[in-house]
DNA sequence: AGTTTACTGCGCACGCTGTTCGCAGTACGG
DNA sequence: CCGTACTGCGAACAGCGTGCGCAGTAAACT
């Protein structure tokens, strides 16, 4: 069959019954269940039953299950609004890294879903457009504008993978946590003890970061500052 | 039962019979499958099978499909070694950014699944170590040295995400590599049409990058670039 | 040497998954 | 007012991860 992608497709065809449920309504169903239990219950069944509607109807609106992630990413995508740009790039950079991070914790399964397939809704293209509305001035070159952009989302993208990774290890319960950090030190010690690793070993008993509660934050703050002026350096 | 990470577990068991299959088995299988037929054909009975054993006595050697999926990516980041140090920080991390990358783009599936978890076996550890060895130096305070490490691997991996999403979106076959590009192009009129995005519409007319055949390889030289002038900033 | 103990390999079974097919019902275009 | 192109959906299929329990085996202890 070999459908055309689910954003040239219309939402309403031109023939037959209107259809029951629209494809923000279904998105939204589905990015529920995933932000409340998790990527692994979000099933055909499931938003099927969540829509009251039989499982297979889906397929009415989604060529299957990849383009239901497609709606849902861009779904969460329009949770955040970027940021009205004020002419400063680097406060505008900030934002835009700001309020995706925030975007992206507040829906952790999203840094998972678009490893896939590049997801091209119209939220996401906003975040696009604000990104090089951001980095773009008169003058500066076409291909220097798509590569600051990219190496700004692509190191938040990165760096919320990381984060979120260790944040789903310990499980979000307070109790696993300290179970997970216990394991984590007791593996530490090996590591350190083995010997193999000397400048790990110095990270580890050295820097204050990694004790810290607000850890992320702060290697994120700074990181981001990294990036930046790297940017600058390029510009004007 | 909530058993210890599997770094932590001997391989052997003190008493009874010697396992028929050692980790490392276990770990090229599941690579190799991997690689040839993507993630999804990575299931417990495959493997299995491909092992000439029964389907549940994976479990003897893993708690679950995860730490399988632990084990084959430590598997693969012994697939290249990290380069020797020079004494040169910035040529080292330089080399450091295109092993890693070329090492994810020859097992796509590397970049999805740590996603999930963070793993810690002796490769993993052993690019760990490359990297704060390249970037540290007598003087540089330890959680700058955390900040910098981070600031480069978040990138490298977030570029590779980015860049394995649409290689598989293209399905690496060439004629679907030149339909998709079709519906692309299609698509692309759409957006620049709707007057929307102006900016992403001048990246669409004007950038010659996205043109390119070796687009990724110039957009990763490029970001690389400035990454390491932000980090250049930070030291001496 | 004999016994105990802790392990290994593994068949069975359960509940779940994504997806194809075909059929009855419906609203719009001509 | 008919033909056509759609919608909703139940049944069915192949495949998935994994808990359970049992027989066999090798090391440790007496």
């Amino acid at each position: 069959m070999d459908r055309p992608p689910i954003w040239l497709r219309p939402e309403r065809a031109a023939r037959g019954p209107r259809p029951a449920h629209s494809r923000a309504e279904i998105a939204a169903a589905a990015v529920r269940v995933a932000d409340a239990e998790g990527l692994t219950a979000v099933s055909m069944r499931r938003i099927a039953t969540e829509l009251a509607t039989g499982t297979t109807s889906l397929y009415r609106y989604v060529d299957g299950k990849d383009e239901l992630f497609d709606l849902m990413v861009d779904h969460a995508m329009g949770d955040g609004r970027p940021p009205a740009p004020t002419g400063d790039w680097r406060a505008d950079l900030t934002a835009v890294a700001h309020e995706q991070r925030a975007l992206m914790l507040r829906h952790p399964w999203l840094v998972r879903l678009p490893a896939t397939r590049p997801v091209l809704g119209p939220n996401t293209l906003a975040w696009l457009e604000a990104t090089y509305a951001a980095v773009d001035v008169p003058g500066l070159d076409a291909d220097e504008v798509l590569a600051q952009a990219a190496t700004l989302l692509t190191f938040v993208r990165g760096h919320a993978l990381e984060e979120i990774a260790e944040l789903e290890a310990a499980r979000g319960d307070q109790a696993a946590m300290s179970d997970w950090l216990a394991k984590q030190a007791q593996y530490g010690e090996r590591v350190i003890g083995s010997g193999d690793y000397p400048h790990l070993s110095r990270m580890m008993l050295e820097a204050e970061t990694p004790h810290a509660a607000d850890r992320f934050d702060r290697l994120f703050e700074r990181s981001l500052g990294h990036v930046l002026d790297g940017l600058a350096a390029h510009r004007s």
